[in-house]
DNA sequence: ACGCACCTTGAACAAGTGTTCAATACTTTT
DNA sequence: AAAAGTATTGAACACTTGTTCAAGGTGCGT
């Protein structure tokens, strides 16, 4: 089964060269734009190889997103180098960072997003990999306010990738930098809000809202 | 040119009912859901007639994302029949609704994002909605907060939108409701924050962020 | 040297794609 | 009633798609 080993150095092996033809073309012309042979062209194999390395076309996009979802989950990944506050707010600056805020990474996750929403198999490791992502961030914000009950941190975690998924799909439609560096600052001030009270904070000395 | 009018009133004309079709396949089965025959077997035609309204798939895309959007922009429109704050509140708690959180119109937008974000044609379309929807909220903040410079106000509706966009994708992920409503306050809280002051409101007290 | 296990190729196939078009039905005008 | 205009059909087209497979290539242990 295991593919063989390291490739002379050189170059990378050729099946993650495969995957990461895929993932360029998904981003790049959305689930259309990727064919067996256009993925095949793209890495410099011929046709068979991607079938050899990937069973199914299903089985490389799988791949993709896996790949992808677990690069994400490393965003909110402890760090115990540094001091729990300022491991949160790394983690939350981290998303509007050159590297992630790249056209190229947010429209893959676009459409893998589409993907998910569109098959069935898809959407549960997307969801899977989209509760973990929470469940980081929750244990970040829970260690850089000791103290805070953990539904209290997922709740913060939450509502923090609430502004974070707009953030990053706002970034795609072209919004001005500027409004993202202020949703950054929303999402720092949900993190290291005080305890709890009378929630004036929340909602700004405004009526609750009434659920309709 | 112009398409025939009404239809003995009974059933809608084919024309849209092909429309509709369309929207609906996408936001089930995404873009490869919707071939020209799958869009007619839907729309209970043959397959010629889809290609006579609409003669390219192009088209009849272009045709539902134009649908989508205006249907979008009537949210910020302006309703004269009730106060500025009012009218405001409501078409920030408008995206809550029951009929936009249907996972049939979210994952409509979802698909039609992605496909801008494929196509640099559909791209424009997009891009120049998203602009009026911005304008749109821009304008309703202008009104509830009389006095408050245009500038500030797009960059309000910028960053609410910021937090809608979130809103909608998350909803699609299965994120629970409370943390949609919690979203929703602060749209309310931004939109109605007073005037400008030392924006403590906004970064709660904290330093500000230094620009990486 | 042979054998064996893995890697790599491109041709072949059936199924599905968007688009075109002659032929037919229906409506309205003359 | 005939003519003209519009709707509607499904067969036909050239083309792309995912998948399979026999054929050959590569390295390696023995």
């Amino acid at each position: 089964m295991g593919i063989s080993a390291v490739n002379s150095g050189e170059q990378v092996d050729r099946q993650t060269r495969i995957l990461e033809a895929a993932m360029d073309l998904l981003s790049r012309h959305g689930i259309s734009g990727v064919s067996m042979r256009a993925v095949a062209r793209e890495a410099g194999v011929a046709l068979g190889l991607v079938n050899y390395y990937y069973d199914d076309k299903t089985t490389l996009i799988r791949a993709a997103l896996r790949r992808v979802d677990e690069h994400d989950l490393l965003l909110v990944a402890p760090d115990h180098s540094v001091a729990p506050d300022e491991q949160l707010r790394r983690a939350l600056r981290r998303v509007a960072g050159a590297d992630l805020l790249t056209t190229r990474y947010l429209s893959l996750r676009l459409h893998l997003w589409a993907l998910a929403q569109a098959d069935e198999d898809y959407a549960q490791i997307n969801a899977a990999a989209f509760d973990r992502y929470i469940d980081g961030l929750a244990a970040l914000v829970s260690s850089a306010n000791p103290g805070l009950p953990w539904e209290a941190c997922r709740e913060r975690a939450s509502d923090i990738v609430v502004i974070q998924n707009g953030m990053w799909l706002t970034a795609l439609l072209g919004v001005d930098k500027a409004s993202i560096q202020r949703s950054i600052a929303r999402t720092e001030q949900i993190a290291f809000a005080p305890a709890e009270g009378p929630r004036a904070d929340e909602n700004g000395g405004r009526p609750e809202l009434t659920q309709p």
